[in-house]
DNA sequence: CTAAAAATTTAGACTAGTCTAAATTTTTAT
DNA sequence: ATAAAAATTTAGACTAGTCTAAATTTTTAG
């Protein structure tokens, strides 16, 4: 049994692996968990002894098969959470991270299982990620970026790359739904931004920085 | 903001407080909270510190206007949840503590503010347990034990004082679910075992032990 | 290849919450 | 009214998780 401490760390190392080759390192750790290297390396001895990581002294680190299967669960978790939070009590994709992240460390197997039946076994949260199954398999989605994309492709907009409100609200202004199928107009040589068309609506600017979060298929 | 701690020590309080006369006494808590009396002394010095208590050393324990509030709080916040599990999700009613007791901790207003709306504003929890008002007032129910009913008295059961697995489940299996009317046929003078005529039914034994667990109007 | 920089770990300390054992206060029963 | 019993608090210690500062190891650059 975990604490809430070590779930977060797993889930930490897990997305941070997914993110980059190799080993995930300490001070990567420190930054995205808000905590000082020291404390890292404290919970890093701490879940090595638990067998939940490979963890070899300055070498960085990386999930066990049975850390894996628990980052997975807990994403899952969050990831249902999620869904319920939007699609049942109506809160926007923006506003649901943050209490996903508390409801994600309630342990019951068996509420899990139920919150999955009474959603309808939903396979994306709000944002587009894909829900990773009750074996622990992380569905394969196979999207790449707006920002690759070239101009009169036509594409649908599956996922989002950054979660922050922020973001979330500024494609709510843009129209920019999950799901909505849109055409590459123009893509500006200069400073690479895309004119897109939305499929029965108004063109719209999408800057490179915000193309480069956006996923589409 | 209250650690998990903290408001389980505040909802104990709050407990023990209607269960008896006078102030909640150092070993009633300890006992409640299976912890040690030494441990719970350290905890009410900071209750009182952060004002949530009135605490006299060696004089027990009374909450104050806004402990009572953080603590019907909390308590509404498990109420709604354990409607939500029993009534959304298809749980039994002896299986929805557990859960509720950790949900209750999820720090969210608006969350709480929408599930309620989501769930129709229950008044009850799946036990007939009143569930407290947004503002923080527990209404009353006047309810009075199925154990003072007399022979031929004709009544619904409205509640239960018990609240354990066991406890729940041999209701089930005497069909005795919340809400239904039933007669007082008999009451044994020698263990006040009460016979109660479920309407549309069988005749059921109740004993005394369970009678006085059985709140009814 | 080596010296400086960067990354990481170790040492030592702090807080929240818990414990046991000992001391103190209150209650109860002669 | 007092002595014994019960309740409560204090003292001192432990764990999880965190921190700063110092030491160590690895990486990078000349
Ligand atoms: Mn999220
Ligand atoms: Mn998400
Ligand atoms: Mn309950
Ligand atoms: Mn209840």
């Amino acid at each position: 049994m975990q604490s809430f401490t070590e779930e977060n760390y797993l889930k930490t190392i897990y997305y941070l692996a997914t993110r980059q080759e190799g080993e995930v390192t300490t001070n990567a750790l420190a930054e995205m968990t808000a905590t000082r290297a020291a404390s890292v390396t404290d919970m890093l001895r701490k879940l090595a002894d638990k067998q939940l990581i490979h963890y070899k002294k300055y070498q960085g680190v990386r999930l066990t098969e049975e850390g894996e299967r628990l980052a997975l669960q807990i994403i899952r978790r969050h990831r249902l959470w999620e869904v319920f939070l939007v699609e049942k009590l109506g809160f926007g994709w923006d506003e649901v991270h943050d209490i996903a992240e508390e409801l994600e460390h309630v342990r019951s197997e068996e509420l899990v299982t139920r919150l999955d039946t009474y959603l309808g076994y939903p396979q994306f949260d709000p944002h587009g990620d894909p829900i990773p199954t009750p074996a622990g398999q992380m569905p394969e989605t196979g999207y790449r970026k707006l920002s690759e994309a070239g101009p009169g492709d036509s594409i649908r907009l599956m996922g989002v790359l950054e979660h922050s409100t922020e973001f979330l609200q500024h494609l709510d202004r843009c129209n920019l739904t999950l799901g909505c199928l849109v055409t590459i107009a123009e893509i500006n040589a200069f400073d690479k931004s895309v004119l897109v068309q939305i499929e029965s609506g108004r063109p719209v600017f999408v800057s490179h920085e915000v193309a480069k979060n956006l996923l589409v298929n």
